[in-house]
RNA sequence: GGUCUCUUGGCCGAGUGGCUAGGCACCGGUCUGCAAAACCGAUCACUCCGGUUCGAAUCCGGAAGAGACCU
């Protein structure tokens, strides 16, 4: 523990589970403000498919990184980490207490315990790198990375071509290994972190994600794709709900099963995230409906002595 | 009532005597700059009963269920 009264409340969970309105009602509960960590609600665009608050939610408590980019802006976890420390002090003058809330696990990760710093990518040469697996495949860019960077090669998955690509293009662009620029450190923040994981039951989890997929159809999800479709290449609209619809108006896919296939992708989506959180022990699991265990184990917390 | 065909895991589907089919779903996992990305792993069958055989999802007989046609 940090010898000071800040705390940074982290509410993790899977998409679908309730963690808005958790998040809400303890920011009432302590008076403070919500910090999003859901790289698809940065996006002002994605207000149906990323489940964006909605006016009203974001009337009742103040939200910070919601719809504050634009889909063709270039954003990564590293920006996240920077803009959200910069940001935490001015929040922390205001109350003791911010809480942060989303389902991105490396977001919130790298507002935790820090991100390595790496040059920004060039992309001109991650265009070049993309070109030749292409056209010369994956072989060509493993066999690389083996000659530059050995002790990545040895540690990291090498069917994984995103993983490959990574490293190679830090390998070309810095002319170092890329397992240099790893340390791994953790970093120590100037506050407290109390984490907390929302689940509920499997089938629950399968019935609220089915249940918000409809409504984001009603709501008018493909219009909202409709509109946003000219932009289909951006990373941000690589997203569950887009990329399925995107099929749809290719007549690729029917109406139904592109429905069907945003369900499955959201729950494989649910099923990450859950991995991703379970194996950080730092978290303490609640059932979003006991919001006062919830309150209770933070002010359990909160008035440990200091040491 | 009669004749014929079919019955493989949650779903689809191959297999005609001995060797894990496969795909999808579901489940578990990996993770340092595109992360709602990318990738990996595992479980689950032969409708039932009897027979032939060293050995049956596979051959034979019967039962049940489904379908097609006939009276």
């Amino acid at each position: 523990m940090i010898n000071n009264n800040k705390y940074l409340i982290v509410i993790a969970g899977p998409t679908a589970v309730g963690k808005t309105n958790t998040a809400i009602l303890l920011a009432k509960q302590f008076n403070c403000e919500i910090i999003s960590a859901d790289s698809r609600q940065f996006y002002k665009e994605l207000k149906i498919g990323a489940a964006q608050p909605t006016v009203e939610e974001l009337n009742q408590v103040k939200h910070y990184f919601i719809g504050f980019k634009t889909i063709t802006e270039y954003y990564n976890v590293s920006c996240f980490e920077q803009d959200v420390l910069q940001l935490l002090p001015q929040l922390f003058k205001k109350n003791n207490i911010v809480i942060m809330c989303g389902g991105s696990g490396l977001y919130i990760d790298a507002v935790c315990n820090g991100i390595d710093d790496m040059p920004d990518y060039d992309p001109e040469l991650r265009n070049q790198l993309s070109q030749r697996l292409e056209n010369e495949g994956v072989e060509s860019l493993r066999l690389e990375l083996k000659k530059l960077d050995l002790t990545t090669y040895q540690k990291i998955d090498l069917r994984n071509k995103n993983r490959i690509m990574r490293a190679l293009e830090m390998c070309l662009l810095t002319g170092k290994p890329y397992s240099q620029f790893l340390l791994k450190i953790p970093k120590t923040r100037p506050f407290n972190i109390i984490k907390i994981a929302l689940n509920i039951a499997r089938s629950e989890l399968h019935n609220k994600i089915n249940k918000r997929c409809d409504l984001m159809f009603e709501q008018g999800l493909v219009n909202e794709a409709k509109f946003l479709e000219p932009y289909r290449k951006q990373n941000a609209l690589k997203t569950v709900g887009y990329k399925e619809l995107f099929e749809y108006f290719d007549k690729k896919l029917e109406l139904e099963q592109a429905i069907e296939l945003i369900k499955r992708n959201t729950r494989r989506y649910a099923r990450k995230q859950i991995s991703w959180f379970n194996r950080n022990n730092e978290y303490k699991w609640f059932n979003p409906d006991d919001i006062s265990d919830i309150e209770e184990y933070i002010n359990s917390k909160i008035s440990l002595p200091i040491d």
